[in-house]
Order: C-alpha cells, then sequence, then structure tokens
DNA sequence: TTGTACGCGTTATCAC
DNA sequence: GTGATAACGCGTACAA
C-alpha cells in the first residue's frame, strides 16, 4: 500500500506537506495541494492507523468480548456495540471467549497488544475475581454489559427486579405453581422466587432445575400431571425456552393453558414461535449506547463520578405461551 | 501501557535485550534473562502489535465484513471465522454494513487504515462491479464468503444447485404446486424453477413473490385454497421462512398437509420452531475454513492456483415443516 | 552476550 | 507555505 513518503516523492513535495494536505489542518499551496490529493487518489492511498496511534492519538479500536455470538441475543448487542462505536468514530476487535475461563482472560491481553482504546465485555461470570483483576490491570477503560460487576463500570438490567416481573407475569396470568429453568444462584432466579413468596405462593409451590439436568422432562411431566395446577415457568435465556416448549410439546403439556413458558433477552425469533415466546426484554440499544458512551469519556479522559452502576430496566413482552396475546 | 524501553531503563540494560529476552530467540544472560522477565510480568507488559506490523511483519488481523450480524446465520459464520482466523494466529476487526452499499464501500476503507492482512466479506450483492472494483483496489487479500463473485476468490455454495434440492426434497412429500419467496433473479429460485421443470411440473404450477411483498398473504390463501392441491414453498433464508409459517398460521393452513415450507441456511433455531422448519443447509464450519486458509495462503504469498472457485455442497435438512420428521 | 544505529509511517515542532 | 528533524515502540543488522 503507498505511503505519505512515496507520494511525496512522486509529486516533488516533502512527506510532512503530503501530511499536511490529507490531514487539511494547515494551508498548502492549492496547486501543491491538487497535485497531492490527485496522486493520493490515484494510488487509492489510506493512512496509515497503526503508524497513527505510535504518536499517542490512540488506535480508535474498542475490544468487544463476548461469550458466543452466535446466540442471538449476543449478535445483536454486538450490532449494536458496532454501530454504537462507529459513530463516536471507532471500530471494533471482536473476540468469543466461548466460555472458556482461561481464555476469557487471553482475550484480554489479544485487545492489549493491539492497543485497544476501551474494552466492552459480557463476562462469563460477575463474580470471576481473576477476570476482575485481569481487567484492571489491564490498564484500559472498560466496561461490564449485562452483568453487574462489582468495582466495574456496569451497564446492565437489574435481574432480580427482572426476576420479580416474571413472577408478576405469571401470578397475573393465573400460575399458581412454579419453576425456574437455569443455574443455581442466578439472580434472575432469586428475585423471582422472591416474588413469588411476598406474594405468598408457598414454599411447597416453588422449585428449580438446571436446563441441562437429565431429570428435567420427568420434572415436567411431575408438576404438570397435578390436576387443578398450572405450572408457570421462568427460563433463564430464550434459548433454554426454547427448548423447554420443545420438551412441553413432546410430552403433549398444553401451552398456556396447563403450563405457562416466560424466557429472556426476547431474541428477534421469539415473536415468530409457535406458540410466540413471551419474554423479558433487555433494552439492548440503550445498553450499547450508555457503554460506548462510558468507554469514550473515560478514553477522553472526561471527569466520571467513579464507577458507573446504573442498572437499566428490563420489561416483560407479553406472548402466546403465557396465553398474553 | 508498559515499553520495552521502559522496561530496559528499570533493568539497566538496553531496549534490543528486552526484545531478546521477550522474543526469546537468542540467548541472553539468564541473570538479566530473570530480572527482565519479573519486570515485564510485574508490569504486566504486552508486546505492542501496531508497532510490530510497522516492520512489515504484518497485522495479523483479518478485517471480517458483513451484512448484518444479527442474523443468527452470519453470527454463526462470524464465530466460526473468528474460531478459525484465531487458529491461525489472527485475530478480527468486524464490521456491519447494514446492506447499505455505500457503507459497505466505506467498510474497506476503514480496513484498510488498520491494514488488516485479509478480508473475508459477505458481499451485500454479489454483482456489484462497484464493490467487486474496490476490492481489487484495495490491494489487500479479499475471498468472499457464502456468494461467488466473479473474478474474486470465493467460497460458497452452489445457489442453483441448492435450489434443485430444495424442488427434489418437496417433490418427493408429495407437493404439486409451488411457490419461492424471495427476491427475483435469485439464484436459488432460478435452479428451484429448473428443477421444478425438468421434473415436468407445468408452468402454471409455479410462482415466485418477494418476501416483502404487500400481497403475499392473499398469494398464499389463494394457492392454498384450491383443493387437491398441496403448496411446496421455499423461502430464500429461515428467517423469512419463519414469517411465512407465521402468516400461514394466521390463515389456517395446515403445515405440511396443505402447504409444505423449506427454509435455507438453517439457522440454529429452526430445528425448534413448532413445526420444525425443514431446511437446506450450508457447511458453516468448512465455508469459514477454506475462507482463512485461502487467506493465509494469500497472505503469506503462497502459490495460488488462479482464483479459488470451489463451490460447497448444501444439503437438505427435513423437518416437521415438509413431513419430514 | 550485549549495546548502537536504523527503519517502519505518521504527526508535531521547529526553523526558514 | 514548506522542508528538516525528532518521536512513537519494536525488530534487526552490525559492531563490540
Amino acid at each position: 500500500m503507498i505511503t505519505m513518503a512515496e507520494i511525496a516523492r512522486m509529486t516533488g513535495v516533502s512527506q510532512p506537506t503530503v501530511s499536511r494536505v490529507l490531514s487539511g489542518n494547515t494551508s498548502v499551496n492549492p496547486e501543491v495541494r491538487e497535485r497531492v490529493l490527485e496522486c493520493a487518489r490515484a494510488h487509492n492511498f489510506q493512512p496509515n492507523a497503526l503508524a497513527k496511534s505510535l504518536q499517542g492519538g490512540g488506535t480508535h479500536l474498542l475490544g468487544v468480548l463476548l461469550t458466543d455470538i452466535s446466540n442471538g441475543f449476543f449478535a445483536e448487542l454486538a450490532r449494536e456495540l458496532e454501530a454504537c462505536a462507529n459513530r463516536a468514530g471507532y471500530s471494533i476487535i471482536l473476540l468469543n471467549s466461548g466460555r472458556d475461563e482461561a481464555r476469557e482472560r487471553d482475550c484480554i491481553d489479544v485487545v492489549r497488544r493491539y492497543r485497544v482504546d476501551g474494552i466492552a465485555a459480557v463476562p462469563i461470570r460477575s463474580d470471576s475475581s481473576l477476570w476482575t483483576e485481569e481487567i484492571h490491570r489491564s490498564d484500559v477503560p472498560a466496561v461490564a454489559v449485562t452483568l453487574h460487576v462489582p468495582g466495574l463500570d456496569s451497564v446492565y438490567v437489574d435481574h432480580a427486579e427482572a426476576g420479580g416481573l416474571a413472577a408478576r407475569h405469571l401470578l397475573k396470568r393465573g400460575y399458581d405453581d412454579f419453576l425456574f429453568v437455569g443455574p443455581p444462584k442466578d439472580e434472575k432466579g432469586a428475585g423471582f422466587f422472591l416474588e413469588l413468596t411476598a406474594s405468598g405462593v408457598p414454599a411447597a409451590r416453588c422449585a428449580a432445575v438446571r436446563p441441562d439436568d437429565a431429570g428435567l422432562c420427568e420434572e415436567l411431566r411431575r408438576r404438570c400431571a397435578a390436576e387443578g395446577r398450572r405450572t408457570g415457568i421462568f427460563a433463564t435465556n430464550d434459548l433454554d425456552a426454547l427448548v423447554l416448549l420443545n420438551h412441553l410439546r413432546a410430552l403433549s403439556i398444553d401451552v398456556p393453558r396447563r403450563a405457562g413458558v416466560i424466557g429472556f433477552d426476547d431474541i428477534p425469533v421469539s415473536r415468530y414461535l409457535n406458540p410466540s415466546l413471551t419474554s423479558i426484554s433487555q433494552p439492548l440499544g440503550e445498553m450499547a449506547e450508555q457503554a460506548v458512551a462510558r468507554l469514550v469519556s473515560r478514553i477522553e479522559r472526561r471527569p466520571c463520578s467513579g464507577v458507573l452502576d446504573a442498572p437499566l430496566h428490563a420489561s416483560v413482552v407479553g406472548r402466546e405461551s403465557t396465553g398474553a396475546l
């Protein structure tokens, strides 16, 4: 690829003059200007952003660290982050950890080598001190997205509150027996049960099971066989909810009559499912916006009021799987 | 971030010695070695990949240019590309054009500024001479993925053949009236109709309509109302097929009895739909593998036998929407 | 084994 | 208005 020095040689001026012409800050002889511009255009010149960054202007690169972009929710998030970054004049380097914690730490080093100006990360876990330490040690402005990482700028929805929303929605739709399908010690699950308890649902009517639990189908069959009961199921994300709907179908359990299902993330396909899936929607665009805005503030060393910790609010999108459409 | 020069100063050696220690090629005094390594570790040193690239070793960055990563198919593709790139020692810069052709051309310049060693692109159209010219002018090894771009290394499945597969599948499942839902002049559509005609289906039993056509539902109603006929519908991608299934449901047209639907891309959710969606699957992993392999070959100036143009083969994944499960 | 000198492509700071 | 010159962080050739 052609460089400024070569253009200088070809047009008979000095390299700094070429720089002046192409950055357009200072004034140059209009005649020289034209000659240089034409030569640059003819040879499809593009300035070397890397060489620029050596002078200390920053790379205008943001590292986007994800668990797995093939999840529709993260794909949308990535698109929003890229769009926001773009508007702010940044491009993104994308890395997937594949939920491997060692690889997740490596990713930090990779983007550090490229001297990214900032990092937007969806951590695997919000309580991994190893990762949090590594991020702090990295000396690069970073913001956690979708999860609240203590001590780190975080943009996320209040998961406990969201769990409460799911509980209230299911109660309102007339369900009286409850199941949370997700990992143990999930904040969403905790908020779900807290709200149920507060609403007077007895503990015996509340249960939790992991999505990959071999006994999941057995559990579904048993609970939904209980005559006169309607089971409200809250899944930790829409992909798990999708699988759940298939299990229920295989078990001939009518949705939403005998069992209601509410997911989390509201991925784009959810509204097109059959039955369409009730889900909890996170404000993706707003999250991306806030994350990038905070990164840019840090990058430009604008005074920031402490660690960003302003939980956003999720909302229920009612559809057929809970009889809400 | 700390540099080799600073480590050199702190440990009382010269900068090249630090370089030698950290790259580990040449032998250095073990004592010095330890001192330098410890200092580097203590300050969390990472070499500046950009400064390295200035010497001409390349950036080890690949540009991945997509239309829209929020489409599950492209998200999966991006993940595979990232994984392959990683294995080959490359990281990726990801850009979405959002199907805007001007933006699509800008994307090329962006990655050029970052001196990516190669470009893997999913073009908006395979016949945009403006874009193809720009890619060639870019002077960066590039490969088109999923689409065949004449004159450019391309990794793709034979769309006409895939259309034929869809036709044969629908014929085999007993459908006798056919509709293609996709853009006009689509290769898949052409292959679809070619196979139908070859199989003796009269032209009157073949029709095409755009996915966003306002008269789509009317067309569905009319065709499926024809007594004694079963309509086989081929959608240009799974997302459109999803919408189609919803229209059919709204129209109370039984799938797969009165109408059969086959999509394209086999996105991950297709198998979980109700009815689960028959689709044409592209060998994603293989495509990513071949694309990156070809890029790396070009980057390393290995002799390549002309322009890569080896169409891969798609396959039908039969599911409930065509009564194949 | 180690230090000096230089170059990569660009911007910034000087003189002129 | 314009041309030297230095600087950024690193690798490499060469000298010691």
